[in-house]
RNA sequence: GUCCCAGUAGCUCAGUAGGAUAGAGCAACGGUCUUCUAAACCGUGGGUCGGAGGUUCGAAUCCUCUCUGGGACACCA
């Protein structure tokens, strides 16, 4: 438990002991003690809304009651200067400042594991994300499903949870087919043939480099090869090169996946077969006009859906149970699907299928990321992988960096839309949020440089009390907040709270450090003490933008 | 037609397990470098939280209806 956890949780036991000395509720009717952090200063370290939740068991006003709670208060116990009765009822507690310079020492001590707690309890959570077919290079969108699912997952760590990060090949489906067959029209132009790519084939310049390389490494030897053999050639060529260049971006992108799972595998190994089997067994499916169905419309889908089809194929939809019902096999207690808007049809039929095989569905949860627009020149940029005019997630990182990119996705909640202005993003980086949290971490790595005089090592022997000026009060304040912004952020998956997080904590810095002298030689003591408090503010920075996968330099 | 997301300051968006006077950045205006990085700080102005009802001590937040914008609704993946 965090230092302010354990202060907060002491406050709530002396209020539960007021409440009950004061005879205005049984130990056993107590409503849960509600213990907030107000957002003025005049409020207080913290305040209950005890007093109103207990109108109605004690049928008395709120302020009489509040009055009642606060006699019966055992002020002695903790480390509470005062007690104040505010507005319809609410009980503000004032704190000695001890607990928050007592965070110092632990920051330090703790060091790249601060901010970590273990309100995840150890559940495990498998995170699928990106999923990007091989079909082409990663664009926009797919860099935001990056740059969440890989920020969440770190924050779910953080918070004390099993986050496995995985990314899906799908390279068994038609897709794969379509490409191998475009890859082939595009290797015969190459060759000066005649050759047309299929209607709903690929049309991405990368389709035709790949073609290039094919004519620069065979020639046109592999005209020659029989028609089934060259297919296969193609397509595995296409699906090697594809996910070593998506692989590249997004290890560039400073995304990480623990494990490549592979659609084909799950025919090999028979998974696909035997989710289909045991769904039978379960009398969930259905033959009708040929083809056979699951009875998805039983657990709340629009209408059931096809499984196998009336010429013998599996629908996409087969090895995509077969894998989440393979996910649940290997241990997870709780899937996590990243998916683009356009799965959103998705969501309601893979939680009726788990559900059909007698899963949870509350335990299957779909995050959807909504679109990107992209603008340039003032006009909407549309993406598709198909016209060959999309961005790449590439570009993105070329144009306007992978740090301010990052950040751009944290930022903001993942279900709403994201207009992303590439001009404005390039030609006024500066302007972008996340310079300025690193410009914070940057001046105190100029700062502590210059601070050795200064520098102790064991700051629990320093006199921190002297930390008492309102701006270090506010500064040590937000790095208490720390562990608890991350365990909400990952008990909500809303990673945008990070980034939000940091920005308030860089403005504090800014904002104390245009105030006062950290290095003042006539001040040893108290500039002892800030230094250490530079160095809490350092770590915590540093381990925020960790999360999000933003660097931390140590010069701008 | 059904479903999902959004609508909060001029612009881009935070804030939604109900709390006190709704916030930030940008833009506008006015100040601050002989002092640890001015990519910063300090200040001013700016709001029917899309609209209407409801729930209650209390609603941007929960419920119902409604308007506007975006997206999804295949024996494609």
């Amino acid at each position: 438990m965090t230092i302010v956890e354990q202060v907060k949780e002491q406050l709530k036991e002396e209020i539960r002991e007021a409440v009950v000395k004061a005879g205005l509720a049984e130990a056993g009717q107590l409503p849960d003690v509600i213990l907030e952090t107000p957002k003025e200063k005049t409020h207080g370290d913290f305040a209950t809304n005890m007093a109103m939740q207990l109108a109605r068991i004690a049928r008395k006003p709120p302020r009489k009651i509040a009055e009642e709670i606060v006699d019966h208060f055992d002020t002695e116990k903790g480390s509470i200067r005062k007690i104040e009765i505010a507005g319809p009822g609410f009980i503000n507690f004032f704190l000695d400042n001890r607990y928050l310079t007592d965070l110092i020492p632990a920051i330090i001590q703790a060091g790249s594991a601060y901010g970590a707690s273990d309100s995840g309890a150890g559940k495990k959570i498998l995170v699928e994300f990106v999923s990007a077919n091989p079909t082409g290079s990663l664009h926009l969108g797919h860099a935001r499903g990056a740059a969440v699912g890989d920020t969440l997952c770190k924050i779910l760590n953080k918070a004390g949870y099993k986050a496995s990060p995985e990314y899906y090949i799908n390279d068994g489906g038609n897709q794969i087919m379509n490409l191998a067959v475009s890859i082939e029209a595009r290797y015969l132009q190459a060759l000066g043939r005649e050759a047309e790519i299929p209607e709903n084939g690929y049309h991405g310049k990368d389709i035709i480099e790949l073609a290039n390389q094919l004519v620069e490494k065979y020639g046109d030897t592999l005209i020659e090869k029989p028609e089934k053999e060259r297919i296969r050639f193609f397509r595995r060529f296409g699906v090697d090169h594809l996910m070593r260049g998506i692989k590249k971006d997004l290890s560039d992108f400073r995304v990480h996946f623990d494990c490549w799972y592979s659609e084909r595998s799950l025919y090999e190994r028979g998974k696909v077969a035997a989710a289909l089997d045991a769904l039978k067994e379960k009398g969930e499916t259905y033959s009708k006009d040929g083809a056979l169905w699951l009875k998805t419309s039983k657990y709340g889908d629009d209408k059931d859906r096809v499984l196998v089809k009336s010429d013998g194929t599996y629908t996409y939809f087969t090895p995509d149970i077969a894998y989440h019902k393979d996910k649940f096999e290997r241990g997870h207690d709780e899937l996590i699907d990243v998916l683009g808007a356009d799965h959103h049809g998705y969501v309601a039929r893979m939680k009726a299928a788990m559900q059909a095989l007698g899963y949870d569905p509350a335990h299957v949860n779909m995050q959807i990321i909504q679109l990107v627009n992209l603008f340039k020149d003032g006009e909407k940029v549309k993406m598709s992988k198909r016209t060959g005019k999309a961005v790449t997630m590439r570009e993105l990182m070329e144009d306007v960096g992978i740090d301010a990119a990052r950040y751009f996705f944290a930022m903001r909640s993942s279900d709403s839309h994201l207009d992303f202005d590439l001009d404005l993003a390039i030609s006024r980086s500066n302007e972008n949020p996340v310079y300025y949290v690193q410009y914070a971490f940057a001046r105190i790595c100029s700062m502590l440089k210059r601070a050795e005089v200064f520098d102790h090592d064991d700051p629990a022997k320093l006199d921190l009390k002297l930390l008492s000026g309102e701006k270090e009060i506010d500064l040590l304040k937000k790095l208490g907040d720390f562990p608890s912004v991350v365990a909400e952020s990952a008990a909500n998956l809303a990673i945008q709270h990070v980034p939000s997080y940091l920005f308030d904590l860089a403005s504090s810095l800014h904002s104390f450090y245009n105030a006062e002298k950290v290095l003042d030689e006539g001040n040893v003591p108290l500039s002892k003490a800030r230094v250490a408090l530079m160095k809490a503010v350092r770590i915590t920075l540093k381990n925020g933008m960790d999360l999000i996968g933003v660097n931390a330099p140590e010069k701008m």
